[in-house]
DNA sequence: TATGAATGAGTCTTCATTCAT
DNA sequence: CATGAATGAAGACTCATTCAT
């Protein structure tokens, strides 16, 4: 019998021939994505491993607990690939494409991200919206809120803006656009766009949103001579 | 015999007598927005409108065929109130802060909107996609995104978003920020942001991210010739 | 749809034609009765009253409510029968008899009560003790237990005896030996024994055992020569 | 890995080192007593003696053979106690408190017999009845019964009492008497009765039920011509 | 001897749906 | 129009039991 509440470290090494319990945890982790948690069943779950929904049962009590470990086990390490690089005092027009950088870069690696924080973590009643909402890291978004804030006191930033929002819709716009290409694509029959064309968008909305109208005096004629845009 | 518990004694009162059907729809797309299509029963629509189940199937024979009427009779409104003032030929700098415009509006006004969106709509397998997605009015958006991309061909927007994405952008950051404003005003014990403060933060990365850097003065000259976009 | 709480009063009166609620918490009480509570499953109640699980849940909510139904409804019932003609003040010669009287009455209108008394009332964890000790009268039991003690002090009833204990061993002894002719005559394929025997038998211990030796000096000595026995 | 719930860490601290299936059995027994057998799980069990449920299946093979085993290395330790001091040939009012006195040893030591008895060897579908029935010493029953029958013809003893229900009425009131005093101690708040008293009441009420009124001196005359059974 | 993993069968419960009235 | 009664199908969860180790 495993144990019924187990801490993140009791866990066999990643080399170990995947067992049962991560297996569960991959396939919920995905049809919780895929058809939102609402609509996933056990059964669907215990299918798609390959065992009995008896098994998830057996591995995590009930649904709920099952919720709690795909947040604890899945989902928060997303959140720290894409937090814990981030640091107090930083200039936010190189921390918000890096923020874009990480996001993105989660997000290849785990693919059921997008779908999963728009339908549940975003939405007011979204069915992991409180485990996920407890554990995210409010102290280094306020870091990069107070830092944009900092860049629009100074005029350097567009004070249109609102520091705080800035950081939901950068990773909100990530979420956005790669939760919409594949179906986009599937609607239209085309390929869908890759990630390097949604980055560069985003970033160049981001940065130039940034930005704004300040730079037109005296900023432009570095920006004239060495581009970003020609890296 | 009563349902077991009936939200409100009788019929709701609102100010004139609207019929059962349009309670019942009504009913049914709060909840579809607050608590999500596949976590809303029959019996709860029933109930929140002040009838039986019975009478639902009375009026819509089954639960897709409410779908259907939520879509067609609810969301589309919202679709239309949207985008029947869109116009070839616009200029994006107005065209895009118009189109945030009538978005708040009709969020303001269908205030289930940005939840639908977020949870139904948007994700791959959302239980209303495909019926809204069938009837968005892609003709228009394509306008929009026409005179952008001619914006960047003049070299006075910002060529490194992507003209089509824009307007995605533009209606989803809207959604984004609407749908997450309550929840994060209880999270953190404050009221809800006004939607001026987010309307400006919104409009304002749009027309910066939009302009871009374009009135660098000399910088147009090379970015029109060797626009990234063709990297 | 049937309310899901409903006093006794809104029930329709007995003389209409038995409805599914009754004929469910018939089927019910019985079960409990002769598999136990813990043993009998909804299915089997549902079916013994040619219904299907779900009915069950449809005037009951859950086992829980249904469990409280058949304590309020039948259980009580039985109760009242017992100890509503009890009064203060009462010869308990005569009272105890009378207490006995009814409890074989109410036995023989509803045979389920002895074994659920013994198995689901009696016992520590019986699952309908809680509900049912709640609701006894032992404002009565005590007025019978003070009748008694004041014959002990007056010295015309024995003193050995506990007079409350003496109330629970009347109910307890028509209550196990009920329970028991049926299962004994079945071992010993002989005829059920008669109510008037075990009536008699009861009877005659309490009586005698509440009197006891107090008459012992003056009237010994007749009572060997003439004994009742003689009958 | 470790049951869900352990009882208590590792095996329970008998004296001396008790055998798992010795353990295993108490711990059954004192569930099947306190929760009733069908509300008794395996791994209640299991987990109370400190094993897994394999464990279970490993000495007992099946739930059936386990309560078997109950009946026969358990209850029927208590039966013998109970019944193999009787002999043929005896004085009822000596025979009889002295069974009082070893049915109360026998609870003593084994404090689950009463509730087992009642829930499930009293009652028509109690299951372990049949069990236990099947070997109960009958034929020493059936002597005592002879005795007080005997005393009945003599005149010495309660013609009213029938004597083989006096054999089950003294048993079962100990039993009825002892399952009770706790419960009703938790619900009034006051100190469970002890075993004296109980046993002076129940021993009281059954040696003056035994004797009844062969020593009313002058009631007997009319108790001859209108013996209270006629009725 | 001991157990972790695994499951089939069964239980309670929910829910969309139907239908007679 | 409107509803109470009724149900089949499905979902979560439990549990005795098996088996390889």
């Amino acid at each position: 019998m495993p144990p019924r509440t187990r801490g993140t470290a009791g866990r066999p090494a990643a080399g170990k021939q995947r067992n049962a319990r991560d297996l569960l945890l991959n396939a919920a982790t995905e049809l919780f994505a895929s058809h939102g948690v609402a609509a996933t069943t056990i059964m669907m779950i215990a299918n798609k491993a390959g065992f009995t929904p008896a098994m998830l049962h057996y591995y995590f009590e009930n649904r709920d607990q099952l919720l709690d470990a795909v947040v604890e086990e899945r989902f928060m390490r997303f959140i720290s690939h894409v937090w814990d690089p981030v640091l107090p005092d930083a200039e936010p027009l190189v921390a918000i494409p890096e923020l874009v950088e990480r996001v993105f870069d989660g997000i290849e690696k785990m693919s059921w991200i997008p779908a999963l924080w728009l339908r549940e973590v975003l939405n007011e009643s979204g069915l992991i919206r409180e485990r996920v909402q407890r554990r995210l890291p409010y102290e280094k978004a306020k870091w990069l809120g107070g830092d944009i804030a900092r860049g629009q006191a100074d005029g350097t930033l567009n004070s249109d803006i609102d520091p705080l929002l800035t950081v939901s819709s950068t990773v909100g716009l990530v979420m956005l656009h790669t939760a919409t290409i594949k179906p986009w694509a599937k609607m239209f029959h085309c390929e869908p766009l890759a990630r390097q064309t949604l980055q560069r968008h985003i970033t160049g909305l981001l940065l130039d949103g940034l930005r704004g109208k300040q730079k037109a005096a005296t900023k432009v004629a570095s920006g004239k001579r060495k581009p970003r845009t020609q890296k």
